[in-house]
DNA sequence: CGGTAAGTTGAGCCGTGTCAAGTTTAGTGG
DNA sequence: CCACTAAACTTGACACGGCTCAACTTACCG
């Protein structure tokens, strides 16, 4: 045994028996409204979303169940419909990347072709609207517009992958959790505080930390006044009145 | 000036005047070889290929000058025939992030769609054949096999972004040098030495170190024996006769 | 042969991983 | 409703990797 953490870490990602997700028809109807600035969904995607008001099927999850597991096929897409999924990779040391959070409106799986490159789990209770994987490519076949947008949605995901990339070797761990939360928070449409689904351990996972680690930088964010933590899940960033005073937004010593 | 390695970045990188690219109509039938197994283009590409050899044009780039800048449109696409390409992103504060160096046979800009979204520079001399952007527009709308090539191209190019920040995460300096070198070896069919095309600094902002990072893990490797380093730019990977032995090809503390 | 750019190497410092306590929170059963 | 337990989170101490600054070496070019 090498490591615990790397152990735990397997254990939380694919070692657990996943509950079957029961099937059950989508309610017609049932107005999944899409916000076009969500993070991995940021083109206008009213095709694809045609899509699956035609033809979807809903499916629960449990907290930490696999939705689609790395090298299986990719028989499908899917639309989460509530919840939160992490997308991410394992490599054979246990180490653990999460590339994005999915939540209600955006799709996962589009990606892919024939084989998924990535691992998806439920993160918290997760309702998610699928379609096979082979009408989406018959109607490739004849929707133009669909071909577009499928291509634009890939192309985002790439620039979105490059700026992550960035941002990892930039910006320091404090930096790059305030980054996150604006961002998670920029998702939310309520002036609340913000809840958050996810662990610690997935956040690290997420913005290159450890567990320790992102905990040290909400504290110091905290303490510098940049977010409000009401409790460990539930945040609000605070407003900077004086945005343009300050020519870095940059983390202070204190 | 907040910091000398800031301005030179930038100086490097977008502040010159780009030399203009001489157009020169390509020679029939040069016979450009693809290697399948290359980094950026690991899937089959005859169709892309075949519309490379109808329509393109050859343009030459001196060292240092800009190919491509993010912002401008992208109105056309490009297949190195020598020399290589560094494609990276600039931010506002100078930082640079080089997501690829592209060389002999690989494809540059297909990922875009109307503007790009990052930067493509030569490294050393460079010849380019490119064709305009409608071209492969008209030819996507009744290329089925084009289609199904471009669509995995941009699939390999997310997955290789994604397996970049795992390893950017995971693995230290020097393994991380390690890879690289490995990587760009592969691609170059002799024998013998390998020759770097590119400077320290970009080797850096390519994997994530400073440019004595990069020195001192070079110093490493050669010292631990992984590679011989016959002068500042030309190296070998040396063999390792007995792999399976060590249990982890991690570096030791030496 | 001198000058400039690129590369190497060393000293000191900061950020963050790890290990090891504490502390809070949520869940469970009396 | 409260006590108990387990899991998640927080915080501190220490070590190590890598950045910065600075000096030196090497290679290249006029």
């Amino acid at each position: 045994m090498t490591s615990t953490t790397a152990s735990l870490a397997h254990a939380a990602s694919g070692g657990w028996i996943a509950p079957r997700p029961k099937l059950v028809p989508a309610t017609r109807g049932s107005a999944t409204k899409i916000n076009s600035t969500a993070p991995e969904a940021p083109n206008e995607t009213t095709a694809l979303l045609t899509l699956f008001r035609a033809h979807a099927f809903e499916q629960h999850f449990q907290p930490g169940s696999t939705v689609l597991l790395h090298g299986d096929t990719a028989d499908a897409i899917y639309l989460v419909v509530s919840g939160t999924i992490r997308c991410c990779t394992v490599d054979s040391e246990g180490h653990r990347q999460i590339f994005s959070f999915s939540k209600k409106g955006e799709f996962v799986g589009i990606s892919d072709m024939d084989i998924w490159h990535f691992t998806a789990e439920a993160v918290d209770h997760v309702i998610l609207k699928s379609i096979p994987r082979s009408t989406l490519e018959q109607e490739l076949a004849v929707n133009m517009s669909l071909r577009q947008e499928v291509r634009a949605y890939v192309r985002a995901l790439l620039m979105r992958r490059e700026r992550q990339m960035l941002t990892l070797i930039i910006a320091k761990g404090p930096d790059r959790l305030y980054q996150f939360l604006k961002e998670f928070a920029a998702t939310r449409s309520g002036t609340g505080h913000v809840v958050l689904p996810m662990c610690r351990r997935d956040i690290g996972d997420h913005i290159g930390l450890s567990m320790e680690g992102v905990s040290r930088a909400f504290s110091r964010l905290k303490r510098q006044g940049l977010i409000d933590l009401k409790s460990h899940d539930r945040f609000k960033i605070v407003e900077d009145t004086d945005r343009t005073a300050r020519p870095r937004p940059q983390l202070a010593r204190a």
